[in-house]
DNA sequence: TGAGATATTGACCGTACGGTCTAGAACGCT
DNA sequence: AGCGTTCTAGACCGTACGGTCAATATCTCA
């Protein structure tokens, strides 16, 4: 009924996600969005509420698309045991940075930006959170190390991962020394306890 | 020579840091500014160039006071060996989450906010989180453990540290659940190195 | 083909933003 | 006391912000 939508929801979502992603939700004017999602003041309008909707319809985007993606990189059996998932991961963090993407994670900058002060977006956030959480935990259990491992340790680990990842992709927002930060994710994957004993 | 100021410039630089470490720069308007510094908007236009100028200063401020105070931490053999040094500022972050404190780290969150955008913020973010690294390495050499460490691996041992400090001040701030932040911070202590070895 | 429904467009709106400026007040100096 | 200097107060300014709306276009269905 009535007249469809000439542009894709989508994909004008994944360009709001880009300006969000990079400036921020306040540092976003909606001249900025409309000018990325190349669509007209009213139709932004018409198919969003209003800023908050899209900055909050733009997370969920991310969460869909990207952040499922790490997680179905961490349980892809096909990479390799849990070691191999992790490692695929930061590594992922590690190539956007020798490619000069300095964006961070739009998760990670939402939980400082938004997640504070708008309640949807803080429970959006603590949600993906734990996903991407279970999602490491996943990965840790397929591990021959971790056999014999407690309960408890393996999401101790699985919260030691995801605190790491975080913290990398906000050293690398910052513009943290890309060679300082390959030492990092080094240093993360060899202290996780998820290899074997080490040489000094 | 001239009237002298009715305020102190670094009490307001206090209140002003507070209301940008709450709300970030954008989200903090003059008004927010003015009303928690207590004067007036010429006043303010007197003290400062404009507000790029007073977020900077309030970093600065951030820097010499708090961020200070944890590099002292660091370094404080008072406290105790490196691994007592380190918890106790991990601890702290702890304790501040348990007073319902979720403000997180003013430097974490220049880091997302403001670091991608301005050069100089980028620059002061980055010297602060190089110090801070720095203290870390300091505690790290601290500890009968690390005595037949490398050189490197000492270094990826601080960074390490810096890593997972950044990530708790984040996931503080985004409101993750504070008995979940205690085992993360357990695991880092414990995965650091530091420790002896681990009973399973 | 006409009625109803929905989308597009961009002019338009009120407001709150960051920043300036002018009076007047409070000092030191001679 | 008078002068130069600096600070305070807050009215004022232009602008850019987020959001609305009326006119028009494009669809479905009877």
């Amino acid at each position: 009924m009535g007249r469809p939508r000439e542009f894709d929801t989508d994909k004008a979502l994944d360009r709001a996600m880009g300006v969000f992603w990079v400036k921020g939700y306040e540092g976003a004017s909606l001249q900025d969005l409309l000018k990325a999602m190349k669509i007209a003041r009213g139709s932004l309008y018409k198919a969003f509420k209003d800023k908050h909707s899209i900055y909050l319809a733009a997370l969920d985007r991310y969460d869909h698309t990207i952040v499922q993606g790490a997680v179905d990189t961490l349980r892809d059996e096909a990479i390799g045991d849990g070691l191999a998932r992790i490692r695929a991961l930061f590594e992922a963090a590690q190539a956007a940075v020798a490619r000069a993407d300095r964006r961070g994670c739009f998760m990670c900058n939402a939980a400082i930006d938004q997640a504070p002060i708008n309640p949807k977006i803080r429970a959006k956030v603590g949600s993906m959170m734990k996903r991407l959480e279970g999602a490491f935990a996943s990965a840790v259990e397929a591990s021959r190390k971790t056999a014999s491992w407690s309960a408890k340790r393996r999401v101790e680990t699985a919260r030691l991962l995801l605190n790491s990842y975080m913290g990398v992709r906000v050293l690398a927002r910052s513009g943290y020394p890309a060679d300082d930060l390959v030492s990092v994710i080094n240093a993360s994957l060899r202290n996780c306890g998820l290899e074997g004993p080490r040489s000094a």
